[in-house]
DNA sequence: ATAAAGCTTAGAGTACACTCTAAGGTCAAC
DNA sequence: GTTGACCTTAGAGTGTACTCTAAGCTTTAT
């Protein structure tokens, strides 16, 4: 089990940050200590872990907690209302990872042409690199 | 030469969104009118689309900035610093979409394999899921 | 035993990116 | 000529995600 300052310390994140985290129900100390100290198990490190790469995606802290609680929980969500939830975040990620690769494109032509030959900045914009990677795509 | 209603509209942002990334020097008004009207042209309508696209994408407003600021500025910016600074961001995005890739393998995992058979939830969630994908990975 | 480091809470403050309000000027249509 | 849609500015308010402060209790080291 961690403390809050070993478990803060192991993900480079602060303890304030873990303490808003569980006061904004996203992942609450494993257990408590008689002294009230919270104490921390795996699952919760990897649920961390989970949350700060989700974050670096461009995940909201509510998307997160949707993602958190996506579970088969026969009660509240019929498999179906998982597949859909799931499908449509599958949606989201494909679109970005399409943006991402076509931005990817303009800034390799920068890299690679802008300062090939003689320095004439003609595709030395993001905009005219993107423009252009538009033309080669087309 | 588009008022900036007409440019909110083609864009979908508010015209307050536009003043505000005109104070935060993202974006001037080509021209004013004699009456103090804002117009654009057709290149702030670009620049306008590539704001939104990589603010979509995750960059921040003055990440953005800089990357528009890209230009081989003789007199400020050497060939080799916009290169190494671009490479950078490049680096950032291909950093990014594996993080979205590795996102995307369990996601997929999740709509295909969750609800197949039997209604178990064994891979059920994020956690599990994205452990799964690790383990195929490895 | 006492100081330093670490933990607790509640609540205030900050940065970013808008978003809204107020007070007023402009312009096209009826 | 006035109504309504549009524009202007300055400044206040909002939501998200922290980040910091204050006051106080606990644990570890000397």
């Amino acid at each position: 089990m961690y403390r809050i300052g070993e478990l803060a310390q192991k993900l480079s994140v602060s303890t304030d940050t873990l303490r808003y985290y569980e006061k904004h129900k996203l992942l609450s100390a494993t257990s408590r200590g008689d002294n009230g100290y919270r104490f921390y198990n795996e699952e919760a490190l990897k649920i961390m872990q989970f949350i700060i790469r989700a974050k670096g995606i461009g995940f909201s802290l509510n998307e997160i907690n949707d993602l958190l609680s996506i579970k088969v929980d026969k009660a509240r969500h019929s498999c179906a209302d998982v597949k859909s939830f799931t499908q449509h975040k599958l949606d989201q990620v494909n679109n970005k990872i399409a943006e991402l690769n076509r931005f990817k494109g303009s800034l390799e032509l920068l890299v690679d042409a802008c300062c090939g030959g003689e320095e004439q900045a003609i595709h030395c914009s993001i905009l005219s690199a993107l423009e252009n990677v538009d033309a080669i795509n087309k």
